[in-house]
DNA sequence: CATGAATGAGAATTCATTCAT
DNA sequence: AATGAATGAATTCTCATTCAT
């Protein structure tokens, strides 16, 4: 078995160090390749071109956040608890992937990315609805629109990480908690 | 009475489009000055270089924003409607506006914002923290840090706008109204 | 009798200043309006284009220069007594008119001059030239070729200049007498 | 043995050769790539931009000068051939370098020069100034200031050059020769 | 496979000149 | 006559990509 080449793997992690803090556009192949310490043509052996590479990389973030999530959620549970898990999920996968959250806010929707890294963006979105969709029936979560919850509770946690990034939060457990427990508050069906 | 010259409204527009769809870096000058149907130096007539452009659209989008909250506010009400009038003036800001959050949030804490730009995203924080801290106080509003709600809330909101920007939503008065209620459940202390 | 417009004059001499300090192409032509305190376009109206004003400037140095020295001279004297004279008319040039020297010497056969700027400047060399050829004639000065000559002398005068503007050198009045003796020495026939 | 890139070479020959003829400000860039027969970028890999790579020219003028004067200089010579060397070193330093001359002289002083090349420019005079010094106190030389003797032989030379490029005269061995001696009758003290 | 020197198209910016006022 | 806002061609410089080694 060959070791997936970890030049790949050091100009992915370049790539997505350099692109969440500078943007796209703002990030010069040259310097990937710099900061991946490998030549700037060793990059077009992996990928056909920048655009190739940024869709990679954002692959590889939606599918290590899909993953998280999957990983966190155990079906049996409760609603309550069920949010607990996506929201652990969520949180850890920010905390192992600290550039990650910023790519895929950077990166989301820009005209650069293709069909594919579309359609796992979705199934991410996908994978959540199921999760609401479940508990609306069972008259647990607010029934609005699953992707409407989903905007507003995603958001408010890209929000957290936005505050943190701009030093105006410190994103400790205990923000983290309580975080969960007022997004709680807007997810479920209030009492009459 | 001034005319304010049109050549520069027209030319912080053109950079307000083109920058909220395809980013700072990803935005040349040359097209500005196009969409602006002016030419290309004559942007430099008004604005030093496009850093300094950048800015000046950044500053005009959180004045606005500032504006519109500061208006839409109505000190006497009470909490549940001075919050209804915060999110009021958000939706009204960003009809009139429409390109305006997604600048605001693709530029956000980007390395060429000068502190002046800084210090005014600063300010609209802190009006809203005003309102909060109010609210905290007469034991309405959950008790947690006052950036922790706003980064939530604000998050929130810029969630539902990303999520039309990817036409999975439609942000009609319908939408706004139950985010609205969704979000108050969330600023809110919870019953004992 | 009308005035020569001042307006003509002031353009000329920012011209002069300007790209006798940062050369032809180094200098924009809106500084030089500002400069001369009139509208950018106002110089069109005096000069067809920047080509044009730095011939008008050039034949203007060179007019000055070739007064100075028409006047200096008194051709009943005796070589010495002429050569003092040239040196002291150039002398007193380049104090009158402090950004001559290095005007001409930094545009002199400059691709931009004109055949009318060219055959100014080749006027001055003859000047020089009659009084050089007749005292050779005499036998009172080395029988080198009269440009030779010129171009040593006239080249020594500037490399005063040159070494004033360096600050290498302070060009007094007892500079200016030592340097004239020298330079006598090195025009007149040797002994045998 | 590194082969000392022949393509930093071309580029610098390519901008002496331009910028000696055309003054810094009105050389292009591409041009000077065009003339290397390099691709404009390729520049850019050698100097970090117009101003490195004119400093560049600059010193590499003045260290060839310097060399030049080094080597034809003998101490234990008289003064006369002392001077006879360094003039013939001037000569053949101009002779096979036949632009350096004028690139010096264009671009002595002008505002691009960075410390390090006004330095080498300053060694050089001194160099020339220790063999004056020295045959001053001998009683051979003229007692002006050193750096006066220098300002009008070096500006002589420079005229010869200015006459050369103007085609009002041809710098043959005659010409030299008689220079040299007149040039010698300036220095040396004069008989009482 | 890996490299990095080389490139030229395209970016930001400047400036000679025009022209409506 | 005088202006200075406006322009687009030209300038300096960057960077995605290629290709000889």
């Amino acid at each position: 078995m060959r070791m997936p080449s970890d030049k790949r793997e050091a100009i992915l992690r370049a790539a997505l160090e350099l692109m969440s803090q500078r943007t796209y556009t703002g990030t010069p192949m040259p310097l990937v390749a710099q900061r991946a310490a490998v030549g700037a043509g060793t990059i077009y052996r992996y990928f056909e071109n920048k655009e190739a590479l940024a869709n990679a990389v954002f692959r590889q973030c939606e599918a290590e956040l899909l993953k998280s999530l999957q990983n966190a959620l155990r079906v049996t549970d409760s609603a309550r608890e069920q949010f607990r898990s996506l929201w652990r999920g969520l949180w850890e996968f920010s905390r192992k992937n600290p550039y990650a959250f910023h790519f895929i806010e950077l990166h989301h929707h820009q005209s650069y990315l293709d069909p594919e890294s579309r359609a796992l963006a979705d199934s991410v979105i996908r994978f959540v609805e199921v999760f609401i969709e479940r508990f609306q029936r069972e008259g647990v979560l607010r029934s609005d629109p699953p992707v409407l919850l989903i905007a507003l509770a995603y958001g408010a946690f890209v929000g957290l990480h936005k505050a943190e990034a701009e030093r105006r939060l410190v994103l400790d457990e205990e923000t983290i908690a309580s975080s969960e427990a007022a997004l709680w508050d807007l997810l479920r069906k209030p009492e009459e």
